[in-house]
DNA sequence: CAGGATCCGGCATGATACTG
DNA sequence: CAGTATCATGCCGGATCCTG
């Protein structure tokens, strides 16, 4: 029973995941999960991010929703991110992802180590 | 011990859902949940991975256990890649993600287009 | 059939300098 | 303080050719 007619241009999620869980969002909306940020809080929060990198994730997540720019127009101008109803709900299920990784992280490093083991012998 | 230090080096779990949830190992456990798959049958599943992306996904999926390799001693040779127990326990809380991805699309849907919006009119 | 080896271009990322 | 602009670069991913 094949049923090779189903148009698959690759999953749709993944475009989605790429903007929500690339490499420093997970970082950023778990500050942003615990207090509202300002820029270089969430700079010196995630100190191995640049600040090119960190502006980028933060307008992403803004894009889609998950985080809010709030600009407070004082003297040198400051400006806070926080969390969107939308982002929180975001946190259960990479939550479930977290919990998974913790949980098999000694499975797949005894899993790495043998494969590495089995290639190097090779 | 100080708090002061930068010791901070990103979430441990980073490095592990770059190694699983890369562009194309969704798509690849995808397939390998239903049926185990030979090389050229994931290339046609997945007709947007090339020869090399595909490999390069398959040797990391089973370094980190999560799927398995097995060579048939045919004539001209045969691969069958098939899912391990631990690769099948990633599939809940992937369930989970692609979930909140799909109930939540039309909501980032309306979140770009406010923020592109918004930003075109600058 | 199932890959390895190689060349190459683009984009993500990083470092630095400058601005409102 | 919160970025933008620019340049350099490294790595990913695609295309192509080759092998057991």
């Amino acid at each position: 029973m094949d049923t090779d007619d189903e148009f698959r241009i690759e999953l749709p999620h993944r475009e989605l995941l790429d903007q929500i869980l690339d490499k420093w969002s997970l970082s950023v909306l778990n500050e942003l999960c615990e207090r509202p940020c300002r820029f270089n809080e969430l700079r010196r929060a995630v100190p191995q991010v640049t600040q090119k990198s960190l502006t980028a994730t933060l307008r992403r997540l803004e894009r889609n929703g998950v985080i809010e720019r709030e600009v407070v127009s004082t003297r040198p101008v400051a400006v806070r991110y926080r969390i969107t109803p939308l982002g929180k709900t975001l946190r259960p299920p990479v939550d479930v992802l977290l919990a998974w990784a913790s949980e098999n992280m000694p499975a797949i490093a005894r899993a790495r180590e043998a494969f590495d083991a089995q290639a190097g012998s090779d």
